[in-house]
RNA sequence: GUGGAUGUAGCUCAAUGGUAGAGCCCCGGUUUGUGGUACCGGUGGUUGUGGGUUCGAGUCCCAUCAUCCACCCCA
């Protein structure tokens, strides 16, 4: 279409059937998260730009090059949220409820990242986000990735794998880190150019790459888990008893890297082979330094997110709910008539569709393309007697009757 | 940000450099009170956009925008 406006690119609308399976991924998360006694909080999409320095990291590629960051009229610096667990831990330390105990808390809502959009990534994306502050030790590991099992289960999605991994803390982790640049400098030559820059960088990204080369001289490479503290160890094998008696299968996968800072100890990822490059259809972890990184007080958390598009593309077709009742009216003097009988049999629950007069013939393809599992025929003659036609659209049968009557005379 | 593929009717797609087509959808008719089948007819296009080459461009060239896929990164 030449000449008419579009949407921004990466950014894209939600149209009925889209939603029909938004909805109904949201509504299985609401249901499984009532059970874990997770609330529901509604928080801002735009954040102080200085928010996600301090937290995700300012060398991460979020916000060094992804976020939609701009001055506005009072020159204060804002931007699109990137992502949702800042904002989480700013409302948190913002409403006071550090002394409040364990907050469970979900949220769902549009992200914003300007990157390059391809399968399973957009620039404007709906996340399922679930922080849990004040959440010290492994039950809460455990808890809330028997949640995420649950709701994905839920969703009946098949062939997702869990994977696991501990980032290990501020103490085991530099120690290791040291250990893991030391041993790439030695292979440097050995390794791809991205892999020069990861080594630098985020060294621990190295260990992900997917060139086959690297790969085979990353085979004895020092994995994080060899090199946990005790601490670290002890909640990591503790993790995975609970996982254990639960029975839920994970991976281990020592080469786990979240991608933002904040992350420590337990990370997971729910991934799937179905969606391409793009495959983590959730993912999360422990984040015990946010809280005091934004000012708290010393607070234990941990949470996850779901790309509600990721998922969708999982889900199953599913359909839109069709009208109950297909009003036809025949006759410009029934015009007026019919509609008082539609709103009648919406007041009475019923889902309507007015076909809008006019010939039969016309109406009842209407009626047809809409679904309805009825067709509600007046005419002069049925006006005339107060009374109403019932078509059933499948079987063709019809039965005259007062309006009152109708809608008991659906419930098969 | 880098690389590759693709943009023609609402949708899915045709068209050796020589008058832009089909199927589906939509609208109407056969049936002025009966849909889903059938038959008949009809609406609908600055070929993504802007340049260039050519007597002539949907077709060749350049740029640009968008979509898709991969890298990168991540939900």
């Amino acid at each position: 279409m030449a000449g008419t406006f579009q949407s921004i690119r990466g950014i894209h609308d939600g149209l009925p059937a889209e939603v029909a399976r938004w909805r109904h991924i949201e509504q299985i998360a609401r249901t499984t998260f009532a059970r874990y006694a997770v609330h529901e909080v509604r928080l801002p999409v735009l954040e102080p730009t200085e928010l996600f320095v301090r937290s995700i990291g300012a060398a991460t590629d979020i916000v060094s090059k992804e976020m939609y960051a701009f001055v506005d009229q009072g020159n204060d610096h804002i931007c699109l949220r990137p992502e949702g667990t800042a904002g989480a831990v700013r409302a948190y330390l913002q409403a006071g409820l550090t002394r409040a105990g364990m907050q469970r808390w979900y949220y769902c809502g549009p992200m914003f990242r300007r990157e390059r959009p391809q399968k399973g990534r957009l620039r404007q994306f709906q996340q399922i986000g679930v922080e849990w502050f004040a959440a010290p030790g492994p039950v809460s590991d455990v808890e809330i990735l028997a949640m995420a099992h649950a709701f994905l289960q839920a969703l009946e999605l098949s062939d997702l794998r869990l994977e696991l991994n501990s980032l290990g803390c501020t103490r085991c982790r530099p120690a290791y880190r040291a250990q893991l640049v030391e041993f790439l400098r030695q292979r440097a030559e050995a390794l791809c150019r991205t892999c020069h820059e990861r080594t630098e960088k985020n060294p621990m990204r190295v260990l992900d790459c997917k060139e086959p080369g690297c790969q085979q001289q990353l085979q004895d490479a020092p994995e994080i888990i060899d090199h946990l503290c005790s601490d670290c160890a002890t909640h990591f094998q503790q993790v995975r008893t609970g996982l254990d008696a639960l029975d839920i299968a994970y991976h281990l996968n020592p080469r786990i890297v979240r991608g933002l800072d904040y992350y420590n100890r337990t990370a997971f990822e729910f991934v799937t082979d179905r969606l391409g490059a793009q495959g983590t259809v959730l993912a999360g972890g422990r984040y015990d330094g946010l809280v005091r990184e934004l000012g708290g007080p010393d607070t234990p958390a941990i949470g996850f997110a779901a790309g509600l598009e990721r998922l969708a593309m999982l889900v199953r077709e599913s359909s839109l709910p069709t009208p109950d009742v297909a009003v036809v009216a025949l006759g410009q003097e029934t015009l007026a008539w019919s509609m008082r009988q539609a709103e009648y049999l919406r007041g009475q629950g019923l889902a309507v569709v007015h076909c809008g007069g006019g010939g039969a013939k016309r109406q009842f393809k209407i009626a047809d393309r809409e679904g309805a599992r009825y067709a509600l025929i007046i005419g002069a003659d049925e006006m005339r007697q107060q009374l109403v036609t019932l078509r059933d659209m499948r079987s063709g049968e019809q039965r005259a009757m007062r309006i009152e009557e109708l809608p008991a005379s659906l419930t098969t």
